[in-house]
DNA sequence: GATGGACATGAGAGCGCTCTCACGAGCATT
DNA sequence: AATGCTCGTGAGAGCGCTCTCATGTCCATC
């Protein structure tokens, strides 16, 4: 079984080994008998083609690497990361692609890793995460020509080709959504203020406000890191300003900020309303239901990789964008189900 | 710029190729000056050795792969595995090693996977995350032959290197400890019951109130799947048997308990004391911070990627095992504190 | 029967490295 | 002076594939 190669398949096939190789690649021009017979053998000795041959001679290395640079520490405190991690990983199941993960902690290992990733031959493209304003590996890796998909729109997005969820409209849709309901005094908790997610949802946030005819406060914002503790610390600094509804820019931090009302017996949705982004998981299993935005976190995933191969196979240019709607999912942290009961 | 290759390099620095490739490889047998001087090409010229190109040639393609089998759910609900994750991306980029991630769904996935990883030429050995029946993928890859390093004691261990920390002698730790503190009727919320963590956390638990004298009562354990909704629902079947000490055998799982108990107004530790295990960085942000039990996370990937290394250098056999310690935290869940400070 | 095209297969030149071997220079040993 | 080292370098044979080109066969066409 040691060093089974294409030639020993040829040799018991009876063939030459570029039948072969056409038969692996589903070439067409090979007679239907002979194919059958090539793929018996290929079967029965369990044959698989050597990856680094394989991709020395075809340029190409059906691998793609999934960047988080230093910025992203949210991926250990923030579920979606996982979750969209696993969306990408199945998109890279779907076109039989490889995925290898480059993780920095810090700006040092942005260094140490660069090269790695910019070897030639090793990856045929590169989704990189992102959202934040100085961004050495998406600057580098961009400008170094491999095929660049950013995840979340970058801060300087000029030439780049990115994929994003619609965080403006997604922020009005929350926003709107308390609106309707009637409350008054809607707050809201954002994730860091330089990043491009929360600037997108604060600004959806204050379109609401301003198409309803209302003032913007600064004073209503308190910004947190898309943590579960830091929506706890957020919302105690909210309330001496007696909001009556939160926009929470993730579930988690909405989760935190739940757990430091409930503490001090507050009710949700009757004192404080409260709604959130992402729909993991962990919304449906609260005790009060949270309301929120449902981002397609898989479906996120997977057009990544397709718009990915995209660029791998026709090219980078012109730079693609796709923006993914998101839906408003209501349970009960908004109070909805209870007005519509009692009208 | 492109389609840069050694030889090239070899040409601006007026060697062969092959002098080239000893500097690169830092062999010994170069003289200094050229040395230099190759160096110095290779530093102007930004040159890097193709992957593919280096992998074929030398037989070793620099890359591990980190395989979740369908089993590991909890990627998703515990932070710990994210965690896990990174130590092991710091383990990689100490060794200039890659990591390939492989995420399973489901057994679909497992057998779709399993001949890319095991495709030669591809990964150098593979670290496989473990701990229930049934592991098709283990059974197949350590089958294969190639390197592999189980992370978390499998459940059939024979002949398999692995790593893990030492599970039983943690569980005794956090029980005696609530032992030490006076808890009469420690009761316990385990993870998945067919998982080796959870099988030989339990046993820590029964070894350490046997060796107290105590009688073991199955109705005061609970089982859950190290998610914190299951931490959640599993305190309200424990409730009924009136403990006043928990040993739960995660962090995120005794968040989810703490978060029922403090909803129906218990008081922790005075009404209910609880442990952990992990110590992930929620432990202390709860407003009654978590006492756990430590899990040296980072240093558990690291030392992961370097018995892999051990494995792929110096062979397989025989197979080895890592054993970790944790440690104790003291935090407030406990009570420990107080007493201290009462006595 | 001569011509041409479609299709199936073989031949073999790379892809860009590593690694063993050969070679020559320089030095110490007899 | 002959011999044997060590050491630095060049030569070139692979590693196991892909892909273009050449070749041969078969059949339709005039």
């Amino acid at each position: 079984m040691e060093k089974f190669t294409l030639e020993d398949v040829a040799k018991l096939a009876g063939v030459h080994r570029s039948t072969v190789s056409r038969v692996i690649n589903d070439s067409p021009n090979v007679s239907p008998q002979v194919r059958k017979r090539v793929q018996k053998v290929i079967q029965s000795t369990g044959y698989q083609p050597n990856a680094a041959a394989r991709s020395l001679a075809s340029q190409r290395s059906y691998m793609i690497g999934l960047v988080l640079p230093r910025s992203v520490s949210s991926f250990f405190t923030d579920p979606f990361f996982p979750h969209l991690t696993q969306g990408i990983a199945f998109g890279c199941n779907n076109n039989n692609l490889s995925l290898s993960l480059f993780l920095a902690g810090n700006r040092e290992d942005e260094e140490k890793i660069l090269p790695r990733i910019a070897r030639r031959g090793f990856l045929d493209g590169v989704l990189i995460q992102s959202g934040r304003p100085d961004e050495f590996l998406i600057d580098r890796l961009t400008k170094s020509n491999i095929p660049s998909v950013i995840i979340g729109r970058p801060f300087l997005s000029d030439g780049l080709s990115f994929i994003d969820i619609d965080n403006v409209n997604a922020a009005i849709k929350a926003t709107q959504h308390l609106i309707d309901l009637g409350y008054q005094r809607i707050a809201t908790i954002t994730g860091n203020h330089d990043s491009t997610v929360s600037m997108d949802r604060l600004e959806g946030y204050k379109k609401a406000l301003n198409a309803a005819g209302r003032e913007f406060n600064p004073e209503m914002v308190a910004e947190g890191d898309f943590s579960e503790a830091s929506g706890y610390q957020a919302v105690k600094l909210l309330l001496p300003m007696k909001p009556d509804a939160i926009v929470a820019q993730s579930d988690i931090m909405a989760v935190g900020a739940m757990r430091w009302m409930q503490e001090i017996g507050l009710s949700i949705p009757e004192d404080v309303a409260i709604i959130g982004f992402d729909d993991i998981p962990v919304a449906r299993q609260l005790n009060v239901q949270l309301t929120t935005i449902r981002q397609p976190i898989t479906r996120f995933g997977i057009k990544a990789v397709e718009l990915l191969i995209d660029l791998i196979e026709n090219g980078t240019k012109p730079a693609r964008r796709i923006i993914l709607d998101t839906e408003l999912v209501i349970r009960d942290s908004c109070g909805a189900k209870k007005i519509r009961v009692e009208v």
